[in-house]
DNA sequence: TCGGTGACGCGTT
DNA sequence: GAACGCGCCACCG
């Protein structure tokens, strides 16, 4: 197959993927997806997400910061979600990449 | 058809 | 490090 363009379906199979306690970024899962300059595709398509069989929240961006949203409330239960998993944020509420960012190579 | 907007990322200042 | 600019593109009016 070769999708000439990002489709939800592709992005959310590919957030399935992500291990339990780890985070990926969005531009990593637009690089997995074959479309290496398209973060802000994936975060649309999380936008428009309505299932919780996708782990979204460990999605966040390059910074390692969980990304602000109109949602009020969205960015603390997201964090929630993914210290209950495991993963631990430094005192400036970012999550260390090196240590909790999913490796697929 | 066009322009504004948005859960981004990267290079430059 | 932080602020800014630009590239990307789906969606909506």
């Amino acid at each position: 197959m070769c999708a000439h363009r990002l489709n939800h379906e592709q992005i959310y199979s590919l957030v399935r993927a992500i291990p339990k306690g780890c985070v990926a970024t969005y531009g990593q899962i637009a690089a997995l997806a074959g479309f290496p300059r398209h973060a802000r595709q994936v975060g649309y398509a999380l936008a428009a997400l309505n299932d919780d069989s996708v782990p979204w929240h460990r999605v966040i961006n390059s910074q390692g910061v969980i990304s602000e949203r109109a949602r009020p409330g969205a960015v603390e239960w997201q964090r929630l979600l993914l210290e209950d998993e495991g993963v631990v944020f430094d005192h400036r509420g970012r999550v260390p990449l090196k240590k909790y960012q999913w490796q697929t190579d």
